[in-house]
RNA sequence: GGGGGUGUGGCGGAACGGUAGACGCACCGCACUCAAAAUGCGGCGGGCGCAAGUCCAUGUGGGUUCGAUUCCCACCGCCCCUACCA
């Protein structure tokens, strides 16, 4: 066979590369650490931890958006790598939870097998695309190897207070016999089966985020995150800033809560008082009293009645016996909606009095205490104080109901009394409200306050729209909460050395009609030992929330197989926090809100010496398919399998980054995938007829130029940019079938590797290079002043239109460009003789000539 | 209702306040071929013009500027998140 013959058919066969090279990656372990490399490379190297969010392993697969999103972060890691990091990037699978479950539950599997059948399909799939994980280090949520830690943090925070068992409202569904999740309910009813969902109170686990809530929200100013993640956690978090009032109820108490009289002296006392002077001693007094919380104290003056949420625990001690029927009644049909719909704002509001009165600090009247469902008992107190004339939603309600409106801020150009045809919610000064009239609003907020904290009748106050994390789960597919019940001892910790609880096979997952998890079905596994006393004790028998796996994962990898701890201190004070986290940014504030939680809360128990997990968090773009989210109830799934099957990984990889912009994602479809398939075969071909001879100069000053902006845009995750750089220089190496030097291409092949893996690494050998490009290779350095072209196209404006285009040297004078400028036909065809009042010269780019 | 994002050729998309449409796809023409595919070369926003050129054009309307896709204001469309937060 001849040279020629051979050269000819010696073609880019994807199949053939990427097979070999995934083999050579694994045998000669080109992309995993031993424990010994890791801990070696986190000292005396340069560590790096590039993490993307681990995937839940649906039995579908990964779909193309997985692959997307993973991408971006592998070409990521693979430059960091060039560079000379030593990386990290590990890879797990977050297999527990309700998905899970329910998906088994359908299929009529147990989750312990489908799980592991879904995680080895995604490894063959993950392997395929040829991403550098770090299978030494990788975590399965649901091995008891690993949610022994989970439980063992749940300890901590249990240990340090954090964690605290409470009753609370939950989405039930009476058909499903289930807890729901909030995304579970659909316009009020059953995701799954249709059903109305009611509202159940349950006795749950909570984790006390809430103490954390300002450290959470000013830290947000110290971490390198996308804008828009910080402001979707900024707003989850909800500071702000008010007061908290307290109303003394002055109405006769329908249940008087002693029988030792004190609650009939008291209401005697009353007729012997002012006003003022049960506000200013109730406390003293032991007057029962509702707070409120406010963030216009200022308009406290108009405050004409109050609200309590239907389930405050006030209502029933306040409520007068002729409303107690009514009362009664509306609790009972508050109750029967679920959370979702109740917290729905487009729905008419709706409430009964319950009769009893209340002081208002300010005015020292008399108003009406109402319970309605437009207020939450989630959110401040669970009591409002009404002001209809400066509050929409007061407003509606007291026009619905006939009560009173006080107008108590007037806008520039408004009367005292002006009639209110709506809530004034504007800036303005006060009115009606005593010796405050004429203050302004925001003045008033802290006059008022200060004024009413005299009387002990308020204080400033910050409220949190965050609310504790439930993380009970009344379901199966779940880490065990490691908590006992010990009739003498009461709630008993599992201690640590006991750990894992683990969960046991059991074939009627199934949640049931009790509201309790199936595993309170097993007394063989619940009933246990008190480890204080000895006696018997009961497991709990709910599982935690997913996300407590997810909120620590990070913490795991380098220690994933580390069966004394957690997490090994040398090796997690010298890999974390993580360098580098790309994820969606539909996790923005669950997720990334409780991995920093426990981050924090394990910091202040100095397990670790960091309060911020994740030093840098960027967030991809979503990968929609027609308009959608690719979901398997949408039918608009895509596979990547049939693209690999006929581009090859490498193509696939390149053509989802081209596609467009990494961090804004976008619609996929598969018409382009031709020109990066192009790309790399030109690529082939360029480097595999590279002569060897110097460089010429046009070329140098492009490679150098190519080599700065796809580090930069690499930098930048602009990978649509970085790949269209080279594709650009590619062009000018074959322009005009002119053949490449090998000093142009060998560099191009290590830009173009991060994207383009297998190819590169078959590339790099064919160059001559017996060792992997990862271990041999290193990323080009560009020379800035060679990344510049000595000539460049300068353009001549008159008014601000391009009049002319000339090729100057780099560097021309303003006096040079404007002689050129003035000799060109064009240009004194528009300047007509006219006088030039202003040059504008921007260097190397432009001049405009400014006449008439 | 609130918050965030986004709007550029037939399509995906480029553009430190400075040449709008880089790089691709699709399409058209040409070369190679008996032919096709593959590959290579060339063209490719719209109008007028033989051409040089010129006018229009980045959702709509205003503003700032010598100059605006880029900054500001208002409006329209789409997407995402959130939802009576007192």
């Amino acid at each position: 066979m001849s040279d020629a013959t051979t050269h000819v058919t010696d073609t880019y066969n994807p199949q053939e590369v990427e097979r070999k090279w995934q083999a050579r990656w694994d045998s000669e372990g080109i992309n995993t650490y031993t424990d010994s490399d890791l801990r070696k490379a986190g000292v005396q190297g340069r560590p790096f931890y590039n993490l993307m969010m681990f995937p839940y392993p649906s039995a579908e697969g990964l779909h193309i958006g997985n692959i997307y999103a993973f991408t971006g972060a592998d070409i990521y890691g693979r430059f960091k790598r060039l560079q000379g990091y030593d990386v990290f990037e590990p890879i797990g699978f977050d297999a527990f939870g309700i998905h899970s479950e329910n998906f088994a539950l359908k299929m009529g599997v147990h989750p312990m097998e489908l799980i592991p059948r879904n995680i080895e399909r995604f490894t063959k799939q993950l392997r395929r695309v040829g991403f550098m994980y770090d299978w030494n280090h990788t975590v399965d949520t649901t091995q008891k190897e690993y949610y022994r830690w989970t439980q063992w943090i749940f300890l901590q925070l249990f240990k340090a207070g954090l964690a605290e068992k409470k009753e609370a409202p939950v989405n039930w569904c009476p058909s499903c016999n289930t807890v729901l999740a909030n995304e579970q309910v659909v316009g009020g009813e059953c995701e799954r089966c249709g059903t109305v969902v009611e509202m159940r109170n349950l006795s749950q686990w909570f984790f006390k985020i809430t103490d954390f809530a300002g450290r959470l929200l000013d830290n947000l100013q110290t971490i390198d995150w996308s804008e828009t993640t910080k402001k979707a956690q900024e707003n989850w978090i909800g500071r702000s800033e008010g007061a908290e009032v307290v109303f003394p109820v002055v109405s006769e108490s329908s249940t008087p809560e002693s029988d030792d009289g004190s609650e009939v002296v008291r209401q005697a006392f009353r007729y012997f008082l002012t006003a003022d002077q049960i506000i200013s001693r109730w406390q003293e007094l032991e007057y029962p009293a509702i707070k409120v919380f406010t963030t216009r104290p200022d308009t406290i003056f108009g405050a004409t009645y109050m609200v309590l949420a239907p389930e405050h625990p006030l209502v029933a001690q306040i409520t007068t016996k002729e409303r107690r029927k009514a009362v009664q009644a509306y609790q009972r049909k508050v109750a029967a909606k679920d959370l979702v719909t109740r917290k729905k704002g487009d729905k008419k509001k709706t409430g009964v009095d319950t009769g009893a009165r209340v002081l208002n600090p300010a005015t020292g009247k008399e108003i009406p205490v109402w319970i309605a469902d437009y207020v939450l008992m989630e959110y401040g107190t669970g009591a409002i104080m009404a002001v209809p004339g400066h509050d929409e939603r007061d407003f509606e309600f007291a026009q619905h109901y006939k009560l009173p409106v006080v107008r108590v801020v007037a806008g520039a150009g408004d009367d005292a009394d002006a009639p209110l045809a709506e809530a004034y919610t504007g800036p303005g000064r006060l009115v009606n409200s005593g010796h405050f009239d004429g203050m302004e609003v925001d003045e008033a907020k802290r006059e008022v306050t200060a004024w009413l904290a005299e009387r002990n009748a308020a204080e400033p106050r910050t409220n949190y729209r965050l609310h504790d994390w439930t993380i009970s789960r009344q379901r199966y597919w779940g880490p065990p909460i490691p908590i006992l019940y010990c009739d003498d001892c009461g709630i008993v910790p599992v201690p640590e050395e006991q750990l894992p609880v683990e969960l046991p096979f059991i074939e009627d997952f199934k949640p049931d009609a009790s509201g309790i998890s199936p595993l309170a079905r097993h007394r063989e596994w619940y009933l246990t030992g008190c480890p204080q006393c000895g006696g018997v004790a009961r497991r709990e028998t709910d599982v935690s929330d997913t996300f407590l796996d997810s909120a620590w994962y990070f913490l795991r990898y380098p220690s994933a197989r580390n069966d004394r701890r957690a997490f090994e201190p040398s090796l997690t004070r010298n890999w974390l926090p993580v360098d580098s986290y790309i994820g969606g940014n539909e996790h923005a504030v669950l997720h990334l809100l409780y991995a920093r939680f426990v981050t924090m809360a394990l910091h202040d128990m100095e397990w670790i010496d960091f309060e911020e997990p994740f030093t840098k968090f960027r967030a991809h773009g979503l990968m929609i398919k027609d308009g959608a989210k690719m979901s398997k109830s949408k039918g608009n799934v895509v596979v990547p399998d049939v693209y690999i099957d006929d581009y090859g990984a490498d193509t696939l990889r390149t053509y989802l980054m081209f596609m467009g912009p990494y961090q804004e994602g976008g619609d996929f479809r598969d018409t382009g995938i031709a020109g990066p398939y192009n790309f790399l075969n030109r690529l082939w071909d360029t480097v595999r007829d590279a002569e060897d001879r110097p460089l010429e100069p046009e070329i140098e000053q492009k490679l150098h130029a190519t080599i700065k902006k796809v580090t930069e845009d690499l930098e930048a995750l602009s990978h649509n940019t970085a790949i269209a750089a080279m594709m650009e220089f590619l062009n000018v190496l074959r322009a005009g079938g002119r053949t490449a030097e090998r000093a142009a291409v060998e560099p191009l092949v290590i830009l173009s590797s991060p994207f383009a893996p297998h190819l590169a690494e078959e590339l790099w050998e064919r160059m001559g290079h017996t060792e992997s490009l990862y271990r041999s290779a290193a990323w080009p350095e560009f020379d800035p002043a060679k990344a510049v072209a000595d000539t460049v196209e300068f353009v001549v404006q008159v008014n601000g239109k391009v009049r002319a285009r000339m090729p100057m040297s780099r560097g021309i004078s303003e006096a040079d460009a404007r002689d050129a400028a003035l000799a060109d036909p064009n240009v004194l065809r528009f300047l007509d003789g006219k006088q030039v009042r202003k040059t504008i010269f921007v260097p190397d780019r432009l001049l405009n000539l400014v006449v008439g």
